[in-house]
DNA sequence: TCTGGGGTCCTAGGACCC
DNA sequence: TCTGGGGTCCTAGGACCC
């Protein structure tokens, strides 16, 4: 049997570099990318801010102790998006097998491509200068004869680089490789194999098979073959088997709240941006998460609740939502909240059979374009809510006004 | 002046039914 | 009435990814 020959393509520092290509003024800068909010952090950098240190994850108080003339700028998802998918386009060109991985990686399986383009440098080059000439970006490409070993490739030369491990320098490349490095150990399972006496690649590919399932459970054969570089999940294409399994949205309060007023303003909201997706991918669910984190920042807890019935309007999910903060008795001021909308059920699209359920389905729609306008991630920064001050000046839906809230009965 | 937000998958235990 | 056991659904929580 042949081997497979994969692509891992990673952009680099994608958000910063769209918007450095973008905007002269941010060229040849220390720029990092982040969203609005007062407690946002640093959600991509610029090659040229990560030189002073500036990394993902850091507060920007932080990020800018390390550069102090780091240059913020706060994010614009739609336009990552958009240039993700004209990317991903792309890479039809050359095989119909591509995975998309995330917003700023995929998995390319060419194997069948090769007659056509030759070799899989030559794709890799090809979709390289394309990407640079039409948005003025980098990726980073891995080659291999798996995704596992592809995603690791493309980690190992950064930024613009093409790394390629051919069939016979897996063991060569695997024997002194950190486990960290591969994608699916993280720092957990990296401190238990470490407990155990196994630091590298090459240490767990060795391990007995027994010795690792005795402490993964059925998780452990698949750490050895990840050890060995093994690896043969294949690469899906997109709208095979990539439905949604849940929609959520949540975010860190600009303030810690605890008056019940205050958090079912928010939970509403957040209510309404998970009603609003769930219609717009034209799926139900019968299970509501609510999640808090507490103002001490460890503290966390999900509850969910099951329904009879498939929801997927705003109200409905509110009303959950709101039994489940009824059910728990809150500890401390909350600092994040979320609402989450699972067991789903696709739909296909068809009209509802009565006039009154129609007009009803049209009325939601039409909000629903009315609230896209405002963008997927506007309502994530409890900076620009309304406050009940400014009541009604910034249009989340027309029908849930803030102040409706009070009219809502709980108890 | 601390530490984001979107997901998926897996496990363990209890309730309940057959 | 006692016994064991399998299957399914549900909740909570953890690990991991970007």
């Amino acid at each position: 049997m042949g081997h497979r020959t994969i692509l891992h393509i990673d952009m680099n520092a994608f958000f910063a570099s769209v918007e450095q290509s973008t905007n002269p003024d941010l060229q040849g800068r220390p720029i990092a990318v982040t969203g609005g909010g007062q407690r946002t952090v640093i959600t991509t950098s610029s090659y040229e801010a990560r030189a002073f240190g500036v990394r993902t994850g850091m507060a920007v108080w932080e990020a800018k102790r390390c550069c102090p003339e780091l240059i913020i700028v706060v994010g614009d998802n739609r336009k990552y998006t958009h240039t993700s998918g004209e990317i991903m386009k792309m890479m039809l060109d050359y095989t119909p097998e591509v995975e998309v991985f995330s917003i700023d990686e995929a998995f390319m399986d060419v194997t069948h491509s090769l007659s056509l383009f030759n070799t899989p440098e030559n794709i890799a080059n090809l979709l390289k200068a394309r990407i640079k000439h039409s948005f003025g970006i980098t990726c980073s490409i891995g080659i291999a004869p798996n995704k596992l070993l592809a995603k690791l490739a493309s980690d190992m030369q950064k930024p613009d680089g093409l790394t390629i491990i051919r069939p016979e320098d897996v063991s060569r490349v695997m024997e002194r490789l950190p486990v960290k490095e591969l994608c699916g150990i993280g720092r957990k399972t990296e401190r238990q194999l470490t407990l155990m006496g196994i630091r590298t690649c090459g240490e767990l590919g060795r391990c007995p098979e027994e010795r690792l399932t005795g402490k993964f459970g059925i998780a452990g054969k698949r750490l050895k073959e990840m050890g060995l570089g093994r690896d043969d999940s294949p690469v899906i294409p997109h709208g095979e088997d990539d439905e949604v399994k849940s929609v959520g949205h949540s975010m860190t309060l600009d303030k810690d709240i605890d008056r019940r007023e205050e958090v079912l303003r928010f939970l509403l909201q957040l209510s309404e941006m998970v009603g609003r997706r769930a219609r717009r991918y034209n799926v139900t669910g019968r299970t509501v998460t609510l999640y808090v984190r507490y103002a001490d920042f460890f503290t966390s807890f999900g509850k969910q609740q099951t329904l009879a019935n498939y929801i997927n309007l705003s109200e409905e999910i509110f009303k959950a939502a709101v039994e489940l903060l009824d059910s728990v008795e809150l500890e401390q001021p909350i600092r994040l909240l979320g609402v989450r909308l699972s067991s789903l059920r696709h739909q296909s699209e068809q009209l509802p059979l009565f006039e009154d359920e129609r007009r009803k389905a049209f009325a939601t729609q039409a909000m629903d374009e009315v609230n896209s306008r405002y963008g997927e991630f506007t309502v994530t920064f409890g900076s620009l809510l309304p406050s009940r001050e400014k009541n009604g000046s910034f249009v989340i839906s027309p029908a849930w006004r803030p102040s409706g809230i009070r009219n809502v009965d709980v108890k």
